[in-house]
DNA sequence: ATTAGTCAGTTACTTTATGTAAGTAATTAT
DNA sequence: ATAATTACTTACATAAAGTAACTGACTAAT
């Protein structure tokens, strides 16, 4: 007996962005390409993890994996147009941590 | 060497939304207060893990809990104002899931 | 040419988070 | 007296994430 019935896009939505670490790898890549090695030092996130998150955001259409047969090769991870539609929403998380999240207390 | 450093007010902000669960329960709040059972059912969440979630929402004054001492008791579940001022990020997440998210396909 | 190092991962194993189902205490309805 | 509701908690099982070592292709240093 449900009286809010959530639309069904907007569900799964939530569900993408309330795994962990798929809204930290989709802000990282927002200011541009980056490679694997770059993600995994510059947030805390295991290399197992980053791998699964890379490949679920690729299956959904938000980030994209290209290879450069560089030598060594490159293989770098960007955003697709459905992924920087969700700059606003990462602004909007922007501007609330600022207005609102206080760092030091509670654990 | 993280070469992009990430704000921690929004890493915070980050985490908590990143929680699976927490997104859902902050907008089904949007709209008023919701006792646990209504919320329980609604969303598809496990009473184990929406005590957590209420419990940790508390905790970082996004979310109040008012005890109606009626009979039965009545327990009310609303948003502060911080939670509220959560609404145009929610706002901007209906809208990117509107445009950019389909339903039927991929797993 | 052997050793060490980087990149983009994968694999095996451990810890943490979440789900499931049942239980509790207070009350009310039949 | 029995069943049902609300707001949870507890015990146990499964799923997700973390840790660390490893692979394979290459490169640079000794």
């Amino acid at each position: 007996m449900d009286q809010t019935v959530i639309c069904p896009r907007f569900e799964k939505a939530m569900s993408i962005l309330s795994q962990r670490w798929t809204g930290l790898v989709i802000y990282q890549l927002l200011p541009g390409p980056k490679r694997f090695c770059t993600l995994e030092s510059s947030m805390g996130i295991s290399g197992r993890v980053l791998s699964d998150r890379l490949k679920e955001l690729e299956n959904q259409g938000i980030v994209k994996r290209d290879v450069y047969p560089e030598t060594p090769v490159r293989i770098e991870y960007s955003l697709t147009d459905k992924g920087l539609a969700l700059e606003p929403l990462m602004k909007e998380l922007e501007t609330w941590s600022q207005n609102w999240v206080k760092v030091e207390d509670n654990e």
